[in-house]
DNA sequence: TATGAATGAGTTTTCATTCAT
DNA sequence: GATGAATGAAAACTCATTCAT
């Protein structure tokens, strides 16, 4: 569908020249006419709009697809196949992702529809955090600083596949996935999940 | 200095309207005319990147005083102040610290200005590497995932700053520096340490 | 036929809208396509042209028979016929009837076919003024004034039949035929015709 | 001041292009760039609304100060010099008045500004009617049908200096003042007034 | 014959930048 | 230095018209 095509360029080209490209050269790419474009998003907002609702929905219909196949997978599989997604999403659309990834503000009248952003990242948090809920109803996870985890898992996530996506663009995302997931478990997990501790945490004195 | 008047305004304005806003704006919120914006910078583009330019040394200034302040301080001490550093930065700047923080495509023309940005946060993602690596060589932290260690810390603290500072505006940034610090270090510890593991990495049966 | 049903669509969106309406809307207004439009009237130029002219038709054949019917009938029943004729004619198409009224500037290029307006309203004023010579050759109308009558008398009921419109839209046609028709006659009756005068015109001492 | 010019330049281009005119040429005209025009402009539309407003208030305080002047002039004195205002005004803005009269419809959108034309046609028609009023209160004026005067007498001249524009451009503006006024006026002067009447309307048998 | 998506020239609108005061 | 009206290149947007189906 040309509606899609449209879509498909205009990431493209967003990714490469920023949210404030020409929509003639949205056009181009997508191989069409600017009147075309007007034809499907009533201006650049909606367009812009319709991009990042797009891209999200694809990547919520896969973490539900992933989230829910398996109801009673154990804990850390959900989690491990969750965080692969993502960062696959993430690699799919690495560009782009900058912008879709960077919270701009939102409270001017222009950038109105970049509420769909927070919006959309809102949602992706909530999911991670709909599943990291379980793991500390099922005990894997501390419930200390639990309100903490889905955010800041998704900003180790989110950093890292930015930088990677810079320093080494080639990189594995598989690799990956297993070095986070890691390095995010074994800091929330349980004291009597399964690893024991000694020194929970360290007296800071603060002044 | 008027100089500076201007780039605190215009922070005020970017943060409210992104970094499309105009330089009319900008200069309305400054007390000044349009004219005078030009009388200090040469043109938009040296705008942004002298207000990007101001922010960022101040934010490392900061930072290397406090890592270089006390040579010998425990490493862990170190990083606590470092995360403080950085999230009290992040909580003064909140609104345009998004627009900071954005990690925009840098390849467009008209967006030259905004490597300044990717350089940014490149500088300040060395600054937490170097102390890092001072934990990896002390023996803190495991040299497994050292290479993740930054970018993950870093997109934490981000993405962290970020949610409270839509969800609970007024939260303190002492108790989250404790909890964001305390997530990552018992991740991140190395087994020896202090805290000592079991289970070190669940495999993950890739299908 | 679909060629009229298009005409009456045209003159119900060029009253809602102006004569700046789009293809589009006219398509849609008359249940077809865009595409429909263009089998019928070569272009928009074609379409209005063809509307004006297609009303203009109706008004000057009804007015025509009104005028030759009873070729001797007395003048005043003749002018009483007419102007009814005229009011029931903007009655039926009166808010399209603004536009045809309206006397826009025909010097542009791209309002080229709206000419026909104002030839479509001299030729509505000529059988006005055809009927009127009638009362003058016939000594019922005073020769003074006689090429003012015309143009006089239109205006009255133009600008009547609009306020009317307006401000009751439910008035009868009938009625005002009758006061208009007073008005008008009762100034341009000769002096001998029926009613005397004794002072005709004041003399008013221009500065 | 400027936006004076631009007001005059844009009635000099809607004159002869209409009211769909670039607003290029109108800049060009008023010897401005078109950059200007959106400094005292917000669109096309406000620029429309400005000019007719500015129209509008020249010719209303006009007609006040005829009317309030010599608040004990006899009530014919006092007609004729806001009918002569009322020519003058209308050919002093021949072309454009074309474009003021018109009547155009106003429940369009994109015509909104419009409302002007007919808000600003009822104020003018409004004074007359006050002025009228004056003349049936004194006796003048016969009662019977002072509703329509107002209107019919703007009708009468509003037509009559439209074709007197197109047909004899240089036709002098104190005679038809006279003409007009005395064709009005011996139509609606009351009975008793000063001619006496005889058969006062034709019976006209109704079908 | 009807359709309606695609077209792109034509306009409107924006806004960074200049410069006379 | 400061000012802010003027500028005009660049971009957004419109819509009459075409033409493959």
């Amino acid at each position: 569908m040309t509606s899609q095509g449209i879509l498909e360029a205009a990431e493209d080209v967003f990714a490469r020249q920023g949210l404030r490209a020409r929509m003639e050269d949205i056009a181009a790419t997508a191989g069409v006419s600017v009147g075309t474009l007007y034809n499907y998003f009533a201006d650049r907002e909606q367009l812009v709009a319709g991009l990042l609702t797009y891209r999200h929905q694809q990547l919520c219909e896969r973490l539900d697809r992933s989230v829910s196949a398996p109801v009673d997978a154990p804990f850390e599989r959900v989690l491990h196949v969750l965080v692969r997604d993502l960062l696959e999403h993430f690699d799919a659309h690495r560009a782009f992702f900058a912008v879709l990834m960077q919270g701009e503000p939102m409270e001017s009248v222009r950038t109105r529809s970049l509420c769909a952003i927070q919006t959309s990242l809102d949602e992706v948090v909530d999911r991670l955090d709909r599943v990291l809920a379980r793991g500390v109803s099922s005990g894997v996870l501390s419930p200390t600083e639990a309100p903490l985890y889905a955010a800041a898992l998704f900003g180790m996530l989110r950093a890292t596949a930015v930088r990677t996506y810079r320093t080494q663009p080639a990189a594995g995302v598989a690799t990956q996935s297993e070095s986070l997931v890691r390095l995010f478990l074994d800091g929330a997990r349980a004291p009597g999940g399964a690893p024991s501790r000694i020194e929970p945490t360290p007296k800071e004195p603060t002044p």
